[in-house]
DNA sequence: TATTGTTATACTCTATAACTATA
DNA sequence: TATAGTTATAGAGTATAACAATA
């Protein structure tokens, strides 16, 4: 029953590490996981319709309306009329929302630059290329849709 | 506010994918992701008292009784009192969940086979390797504490 | 005094359905 | 007729606190 773990076995176990050590580097800021990622796709799909983030989430229309509803009450995002289409409605970061965005990513990217600390700079080029390969080579997630 | 993905967000990308191809696999038989990784450090640690599951889990107490619960009524594992102490209990697999384990352990393997199918044997090995480092070089998770 | 598993309760994140207002 | 976002409601998965039995 016990085996040597695979390639995607080891991908997840990674992937588990690196995600546990950026949700420690959120502590701090007393934001949760899902709003992390409900900020930064805002931040970088701003202005961001609704239901456009319900897309990039992967979650529901509701459930938007669920976290814009916390991030707006902590102060991170503003909501206003989208002028294009009088039923949508557009959300965008407010200064204080951006600062908070710039410095959790400069802590998430610390924590990532620490998990590849084993690794040396071509060992981290190598592992990208081959990352890439398996993610479909274009980049995942890129604003222009 | 565009930049290139550098090899740690690579990481979560591709497990991502990995995963959902997982997700997929393991709709036949009915049962819950979080389900099935009970059921696979069931099968591992058989037989598991349930803190150790919990530990291994990374969950509360509390929640290992919720999902053995459910893996009982499926009638996948079943629990005994522990023989070395009296306020322990330990769930083993029944037949049945054994050979559902092994039966989506298959599918699991194909799916990740599929995803790996872009990299050569050479390259995987590669990846292997690269991984191991990351997550410690010691197989995660093995079964000796 | 500490630990095991459970009962009772509640939180977080997401979902579906029904509705209003636009398109 | 279809879409955007909301109100109302519910579900899954996990948590904390209090407890009884045992260590």
């Amino acid at each position: 029953m016990d085996h040597e773990p695979d390639a995607s076995e080891l991908l997840v176990h990674a992937s588990h590490a690196l995600r546990r050590s950026w949700m420690a580097s959120l502590e701090p800021w007393n934001v949760a996981p899902h709003e992390f990622r409900a900020l930064r796709a805002a931040a970088d799909m701003e202005p961001a319709r609704l239901s456009d983030l319900a897309d990039r989430l992967r979650i529901a229309n509701r459930s938007v309306t669920e976290v814009v509803d916390s991030l707006e009450g902590k102060g991170l995002v503003q909501r206003a009329p989208s002028p294009t289409d009088r039923r949508a409605v557009v959300v965008s970061l407010t200064e204080s929302g951006a600062h908070m965005m710039s410095e959790i990513a400069g802590a998430r990217s610390a924590a990532g630059q620490a998990f590849l600390e084993p690794l040396s700079e071509q060992e981290r080029a190598t592992l990208s290329t081959l990352l890439a390969r398996l993610v479909g080579d274009s980049p995942p997630h890129r604003s222009h849709r």
